[in-house]
DNA sequence: GTTTATTTATAGGACTCCTAAATTATTGAC
DNA sequence: GTCAATAATTTAGGAGTCCTATAAATAAAC
């Protein structure tokens, strides 16, 4: 099992390889702009160092790369004159948007599920991902199920069972997100009750 | 969907460095050490190279760390003196079999999955990457699935409906493998006969 | 007003990854 | 039989990734 998701991240990796030489982009420097494009505000070096999980010395010189490229900008935080505050050139936007679709080669692999193979693998990888996230072993995981909008299994619709009170519309278990711009998280217990009433289904 | 696979993924890669500290073994060198010890026979450096999906330089760099390092031993072939055959030294055994546990943080994450759970996870997984392998964008993927010895939905038993005729034992969707050492790919036609009688359940 | 903690940057080293070009050995034509 | 095409690997060179350890600047605590 480990073994073929090390294979899924192993081709993801590869791929992203391969593709940088079209691009100019290592795939570092692509999750980069992805994760500043996630991001309506600008972002401090930590919280990209957390996001990619590397250590800060990584992250700094991968983002002074991307400001040669003029990708991205840097500029000091007014409250904290310590922390820097990264965001998108417009060049960077225009990047960002390429690169965000790099990895078009799973979905025709993920089109061969059908539709109810597809929801419970993604029910799978969720459960997976909060785990990981819970314990630490997974950076920043913004997803829906740990959300104050979030709401489980309050529609008698299969397909579409919850619900997000921000954009007031149902959810299917394939359309919650792991990384959302949007998301606040809510608090510790109600997550745990949000997470028991997702999971009891 | 894929930004999950994608954190996978990258857990899978930040924790191997994090750990490759205390082993002196950096993911790649990793890789490589678990590639050798699931063949019996020993590999050349082109076996290598696919086994990884990377390019031929990359490779051979590995490896020379490795021989430096005293766990890979490099000997050319007698029938062809144009390739190299790799083998693991003893020391090389040995870390093979630590390196091997190395993600056991995932195992955690899967215990959370039921036992349907995993089994239709694990179907997922494994039709995503046989399509990745079929169009040759995963590498070397020696999965039950193509090989001579698989007999899929032969026993009644909805828990370990399939056979291997080399070991001649039932086997359940999450036993199935994805790199197996005795693995002997199929006929083409003998495979997509066992496909669709696979996947048509 | 020091000390202590936090945030980022630098230095240095090992490794990863690529493309392009060289090396050595095999194969197939002539 | 020899000479080009082909194949497997290595070398060279360059950009980037990742780490640990250390340094600088600012903020917070006492």
């Amino acid at each position: 099992m480990i073994t073929g998701l090390a294979k899924i991240g192993m081709a993801l990796r590869s791929q992203a390889w391969q593709e940088s030489g079209t691009h100019g982009l290592t795939p570092t420097q692509g999750q980069i702009l992805v994760l500043l494009k996630n991001h309506k505000q600008p972002m401090r070096l930590s919280e990209i160092t957390e996001g990619l999980a590397v250590k800060p010395p990584t992250a700094s010189d991968a983002v002074a790369v991307l400001v040669d490229k003029g990708l991205v900008k840097k500029a000091r935080s007014p409250e904290d004159k310590r922390v820097i505050a990264l965001s998108l050139t417009e060049k960077g936007e225009a990047d960002a948007s390429n690169v965000a679709s790099w990895p078009d080669f799973l979905v025709t692999a993920i089109d061969q599920l059908d539709e109810e193979e597809q929801r419970i693998f993604y029910r799978g990888l969720i459960k997976m991902i909060k785990v990981l996230a819970d314990r630490g072993q997974i950076p920043l995981a913004r997803m829906c199920v740990n959300c104050q909008y979030f709401r489980p299994n309050v529609h008698s619709d299969s397909v579409k069972p919850h619900h997000c009170a921000l954009i007031d519309a149902p959810l299917g278990d394939r359309s919650l997100r792991v990384d959302c711009p949007e998301h606040l998280e809510a608090d510790k217990e109600i997550v745990a009750r949000n997470w028991s009433s997702y999971t009891c289904t």
